[in-house]
DNA sequence: GCTTGACCCTGACGCGACGTCAGGCTGTGC
DNA sequence: GCACAGCCTGACGTCGCGTCAGGGTCAAGC
């Protein structure tokens, strides 16, 4: 094969071939007598080693390094680059987790610490991150998957939410004020409105994700401050009530 | 907040703030009278945005363009990044099953072609990969999480492993030989033993994914050909009793 | 056999996003 | 009052290519 055709089914373009070459880091294995240069199936073997590890963000002279480990077989390579596509993955989610914590804030009026924004910025252990999210999410992947829905809202859209959401409230306020128990079906069917809403306008929010979310109105002391504001109680109960309704869903 | 303090708690170097100021991508809202730089809090939401767009690969003309839109308000970054995140989520799930695929078919001595192993940095159409990888791995979302255990395997792991493997093939094979029906509880009980052998070894590997697996060995000539190989039928016979066992374990 | 047009070659310069000194001013603790 | 950390502004270096420039190659068609 020559440049072109390598750089067409690899997706890269023929001056990277080059470049490449000049710099040692994926030489032909061969050349026509008019000096074409003529790529082996090992060489797109290796091109296909390098573009992933260029892809994980690796500087090309480390791939060289890495390629041209004698101890490292095709194996390693691939246990290498699977780690470092999981990990890649989990600090992707962790960066969606915080975008949605972000939207979760914006809608209820609620500043994030400058420090909690940069966060999933800082050096990123994914280790700590793992069990964290475990516990705040729990299906972690479950939900992830299916969010691509909220794509494509208008602002008129979220101006019509924000009225929904303030009714549920002020529901759930007067469910509070009657004495109606928070794990009692009424109080439950009104989480699962709340649910529901906002899977409807913000992010499909299945009921793990929606226990996290009742998690944090009590274990963020904002979120607590937004519910307490509109009825003293008012953040365990719509806490207690939205977990009582994910243990009924998945029950 | 003065240069250092902004560089730390954003995770990036001076530098880079100066680098910054000096393109009117960030330049701070004042100045000390000794000419120090002094950021406002508007100042860090700024940035915060376009580290997340940068991390999200715009060069930073384009980001600077994005934030100087005067008709995108906070709530439409914040949808945008959503978007963009959840493509690149749903990019590296791809890359992922690629590489598990390659391991896949690296155990069984399958050679993938050229344009197979390329095909995940290809002109990427989420939508494409979206109906296929549902198809394929059934809950795509539910394995990817747990597969990191899969780290850190030596080579002499691997000669054990396929050792483990072909003891079970081989009793596949036996129960296919003496008419053990692919969906009887025996057969099934080879599956699980093939799955778990997978989950120990290789990746975490729960029925939905093992189900996928199954499918894969008759929808893909070479994997098929592989157990043809140790006998005729077989691929038919494992690929049923994977997926009965699926079933089995799900119900 | 000759042209045409697509593809190949090797320099060489340019660029984006900083890293890395150099040389000098500022601000705080002792 | 001085040491030392931290700030400033040039200015040059680096990495991974993009983009010409100037010239050779090759299969097809006339």
């Amino acid at each position: 094969m020559h440049v072109g055709e390598v750089a067409a089914l690899a997706g890269v373009t023929v001056r990277t071939l080059h470049h490449y070459d000049r710099i040692g880091l994926l030489s032909p294995s061969g050349r026509t007598a008019s000096g074409y240069r003529q790529y082996a199936p090992a060489d797109l073997e290796r091109l296909h080693r390098v573009l992933l590890y260029r892809e994980l963000g690796f500087p090309l002279e480390e791939v060289a390094t890495l390629l041209d480990d004698p101890d490292a077989d095709p194996a390693e390579h691939l246990r290498r680059q699977h780690r470092l596509l999981l990990d890649r993955l989990e600090r992707t989610r962790a960066m969606v987790a915080a975008v949605e914590k972000e939207m979760e804030a914006r809608t209820m009026g609620i500043d994030l610490t400058p420090e909690e924004k940069f966060e999933l910025f800082g050096d990123w252990l994914p280790e700590e991150y793992e069990a964290e999210a475990e516990q705040r999410w729990g299906d972690s992947e479950a939900w992830a998957q299916s969010q691509r829905r909220t794509r494509g809202y208008t602002k008129d859209d979220w101006l019509r939410i924000k009225a929904e959401g303030d009714d549920v409230e002020r529901r759930f306020a007067e469910a509070l004020r009657s004495g109606v128990p928070a794990d009692s079906p009424q109080a439950m069917d009104l989480a699962e409105e709340h649910r529901r809403s906002i899977q409807r306008n913000f992010y499909d929010c299945p009921p793990a994700m929606h226990a996290g979310l009742g998690r944090m109105y009590v274990e963020d002391e904002r979120f607590t401050a937004y519910y307490e504001r509109v009825a003293p109680g008012l953040a365990q109960y719509v806490s207690t009530a939205v977990q009582a309704n994910a243990a009924r869903q998945a029950g």
